[in-house]
DNA sequence: CTGTATATTCTGTTTGTACTGAACGAAACG
DNA sequence: CGTTTCGTTCAGTACAAACAGAATATACAG
């Protein structure tokens, strides 16, 4: 991946500006794009001129995406660089992310409301009411937590099985 | 909502904190918070008061709720002031953000990896791989378009069926 | 019409994050 | 054992987003 066409230099820009909406800093996801797209692992100088980055930041973005696992360093014969490269089975990278993003987010917001759920004093004021609406939230974050469990197991293929049941469910009705 | 419960302040606190990890500012998520746990609508000047944020603050946070309908200002009698209250509906609220974001987030790059796709040269180098991993990734972002518009129409209680669903599938493998 | 209350827009400041370049450290090479 | 090559860490800088406060606009009351 020495020079890139005009295709890659698109998708690693609109990969980058992607990654910003989604709190993904924009140097991570491009580094990713371009691992993505490369047909064999780069060491970290070549992506910094890549990308013209500096090659500090190629380092620490690297391993934050290490961190998710979807980048590896591999190995070349007869050069001791590291060599990194992107999982390339799209669903996979997308459990991963997803996965610890809700380690992250969804399971401590599950923490908190069950919390608030226990703190709630009855005897203060407007006690029922913050009590309706925590177990609404509540509710909904634990079906979003059971869909996800029901869903991570899954292999590429049946979501859409299911999906296509889920459509015929919906006829019914 | 005159002055807060240690609760509310925890809840509308973490909400901030989950709302700036998704890529929503502080103040909007609060702002939200705070409205939703409201019994009754509030004036611009006591949700600055209560969040200790300027009023200006106020407004262009309110404007952005508003934006993705599930905030909306409603008339008092005898106040000219407009009172703002939040949907009270999780389920319809979150249906609400994922269609917005889905629009903006996930349509457009539907939309880049078509057009990289066609304007792909065959003669270019490695032009085979790039375009098996393009279309990879289309593959995946057309899946979760078709499970979106799946789900989209469902009401709440259906989803738990189709998972129901899902997990006798899954078994049978 | 004038004054007051409310809402919005604008400008400068602050704050937090991303990033660079330099310093440092560690491993391989000769 | 010194030198070179890589990789990481650190300190300062640059940049972008969020925010406060002032200025402006709008609507209502008397």
């Amino acid at each position: 991946m020495p020079e890139l066409t005009g295709v890659q230099k698109q998708y690693i820009l609109h990969w980058g500006e992607m990654g910003t909406r989604w709190g993904i800093n924009r140097t991570v996801a491009q580094i990713h794009a371009l691992l993505y797209l490369s047909p064999k692992a780069l060491p970290a100088e070549e992506i910094a001129e890549t990308l013209s980055v500096a090659r500090s930041n190629v380092s620490t973005s690297i391993r934050e995406l290490e961190t998710w696992g979807i980048v590896r360093a591999v190995h070349v014969l007869g050069d001791r660089r590291e060599h990194y490269e992107s999982m390339k089975d799209v669903w996979e990278m997308f459990r991963l992310v997803i996965e610890q993003r809700k380690r992250r987010e969804i399971d401590p917001t599950r923490e908190i409301l069950r919390q608030c759920l226990t703190d709630l004093d009855p005897k203060e004021v407007g006690a029922n009411y913050t009590r309706e609406r925590l177990e609404a939230m509540a509710g909904f974050f634990e079906a979003v937590t059971e869909l996800y469990d029901q869903m991570k197991g899954l292999p590429t293929g049946m979501v859409r099985k299911i999906l296509k049941m889920g459509a015929k469910v919906k006829k019914k009705h």
